[in-house]
DNA sequence: ACATGCCGACCGTCTGGACGGTATCATGAC
DNA sequence: GTCATGATACCGTCCAGACGGTCGGCATGT
């Protein structure tokens, strides 16, 4: 059966992603292909077969994390119960921000040492970053005050990673984050 | 002379952390005793022979950033013009995430997957960033939208490491928070 | 004589990746 | 139907380089 070869090494591959980011949630420095192979119960030959380098798998990781967010931020958008169709972007940013965790975000902000020196990587980022920056900056909202949530938003997920539990209740940060959203989206920010 | 001897120790010891500083920003994976040292103009013997370990080294030039970091924020808060006193510690933490470019904060933002393994290291930010919060939050401000706003301002220095120039104005930026600021110093944000 | 500042060769370990296997299965010739 | 061929999935050993840190030594100043 040509299907079950294909479903099993489409597994594998899953299961070594899966590995390679519970790593990553105890820091950057663990992700190593062996560490990686020996969780995915895979060899390193194995590994190695299917992401013919460190880089490609942790390509392969990025991807599959900030899709897992687009999707999330998407699902929010649909889902929204505000009518007012301004900041409805920055909403279901911010709600999929603080309150889908998940999604092991904290994981890629451990990677930026690493994306750092590898292009590639880099760019995967940066598109997807300059798609979200440009959508969350047209959505009714002054475009500097969208950057300004979209920021706190994010350093929340840095902070997760670097202390662990946030200090804060996310409870409480998203409700205020809407409410400036909402103050943005009615115009009377000034 | 006895001054002479120890002056020079001295001087070498801010020669490394310089050193350290300015590889720092090239990533943390460069940052290798060895490049350190050769930057430096020092052997590494003589490296070793000041800071006993890397965690040593990094721990030295993480207190010197935070130390510089907040000499900087005072000296805002010193001289803000603003004579409301409700938010004056949250105008000096903005402009002084935004405007003093001076400090490589970015630096310290690449940092952390090396100090999420060194519990050392982890307290002494710790412990920094709790006195800011703690600070910031009782700043006249209401609390949250205290946490809001400090947040956004880390964001910054992160987004610097990772994209190296930031996307947007830091004057925008600066302007905008402010508002947010003085907004919620006149307690009319809700 | 002794401490301090500094030197630089050396060592052990870790890690990414290369490489030469093996086993399974699909395909096509006959 | 069967056998050669080749592709795909996976294995596990080995290696070369990098890196943190040790150690014995030297020079200078007290």
């Amino acid at each position: 059966m040509i299907l079950d070869k294909q479903a099993a090494a489409a597994l594998t591959r899953g299961r070594l992603i899966d590995a390679a980011l519970s790593i990553l949630e105890g820091g950057v420095q663990h992700l190593t292909l062996d560490a990686v192979a020996k969780k995915a119960a895979v060899s390193k030959g194995g590994l190695l077969h299917h992401f013919p380098s460190k880089e490609a798998l942790i390509e392969a990781v990025i991807r599959h994390l900030l899709g897992l967010f687009n999707a999330c931020v998407q699902q929010q958008y649909d889902s929204d119960p505000d009518p007012n169709p301004r900041g409805r972007w920055l909403r279901a940013y911010a709600r999929a921000s603080f309150t889908d965790f998940d999604i092991p975000m904290q994981a890629l902000a451990t990677l930026v040492p690493f994306v750092h020196e590898h292009p590639p990587l880099n760019d995967a980022i940066t598109q997807d970053a300059a798609v979200w920056s440009e959508r969350l900056e047209n959505d009714g909202v002054s475009p500097v005050r969208a950057a300004i949530i979209r920021m706190a938003c994010d350093e929340y997920w840095t902070e997760h990673a670097i202390f662990g539990e946030s200090r804060y209740p996310a409870e409480a940060l998203l409700t205020d984050v809407l409410t400036l959203i909402a103050q943005g989206a009615n115009g009377d920010d000034h």
